[in-house]
DNA sequence: GCGAGATACGCAATGTTATAACATTGCGTT
DNA sequence: AACGCAATGTTATAACATTGCGTATCTCGC
């Protein structure tokens, strides 16, 4: 009876914007790793929740700056971009191309690339998917003959809020 | 009579690909320069032709080297990125952000941003445009109040010839 | 032509992001 | 104990990009 289950569940709003407590997402992973037979360990789970307690897109030096912090024993670069390309094997980070620099993923259970839009003012994030544009990419790399291995897409501007404040 | 004219005029097909000599698009991209009323200099030009000539996504001490090897005297890192920037800006230059890596663009006078396929294998790009993902990207922009100022959209994968080769 | 201001370039140093190469830890199995 | 394996630690370096400042070159009004 899955409605019973105590398990964290995957969100099903296309739309939801991310808008999800970092604990529960933590949770989300772990589940997914234990089903997926692989490991979310203390530095890849303490990894995950820095990039959701952060908020916007950060890049791999500040993370061992904040580990610096909650560690006490700093780790190197190599161990940091490790942490994040199994991090990015699973689904549960994207990174940033345009500003070097990594998302937690709101549905890694889906563990596909998605859309982002960039604020270059507040330096914000969001996350999308639309289906519509999938198929559009997936036509043009047909008829290029292209076999896909991965997408970015990524919208730079300014978000609402941003453009609000500086019209103020 | 703009058929008589001798200046080099824009490709007006979406989908040539590119096909056009390195000596044309540099033509092109001097009308174009004189027109707006800004300079490209030799090193601009020099950097264009290279671009032109590798015919794939070119990194920016790669084109240092080669300039040593055209010039004698060599190059530093700023000034090539501060030529690559003034091409950017023009449009005559895109740069590939998920490999760190720049390609001259087919439509200059457009001066947009477009969509890039690029084999993991040759390291080849493609540049396409699609007015209908545009269309789409603008659509979610505007549904989440987004002021639009940059599109990155790169698809990696395998190239058809790319896969012809590993398939025999 | 000629000088003032703007634009572009040269140069040294430095900053930022990412990886290579090798060593170690911890844990489960034999 | 000895081994195999996944993950992490360590050191160094590769690869990419910018800052700051001084010099040269171009453009335009005179």
């Amino acid at each position: 009876m899955a409605f019973l289950s105590a398990q964290p569940r995957p969100c099903t709003d296309p739309n939801c914007r991310g808008q999800h407590a970092p604990a529960e997402r933590v949770a989300l992973a772990m589940s997914l790793c234990g089903a997926r037979g692989v490991q979310l360990t203390t530095l890849r789970r303490q990894i995950l929740e820095l990039l959701w307690e952060s908020g916007q897109p950060t890049g791999a030096y500040e993370l061992i700056e904040a580990l610096k912090l909650r560690n006490s024993r700093p780790v190197g670069p190599p161990t940091i971009y490790r942490a994040l390309e199994f991090l990015m094997s699973q689904g549960f980070v994207s990174k940033i191309e345009c500003h070097n620099a990594y998302v937690p993923c709101v549905h890694p259970e889906r563990h596909q690339d998605c859309l982002f839009f960039i604020c270059g003012d507040c330096g914000a994030s969001v996350e999308l998917e639309d289906p519509r544009i999938e198929q559009l990419l997936a036509e043009n790399a047909a008829d290029l003959g292209y076999r896909v291995t991965r997408r970015v897409v990524e919208v730079e501007g300014t978000c609402a809020s941003c453009i609000a404040t500086s019209a103020a």
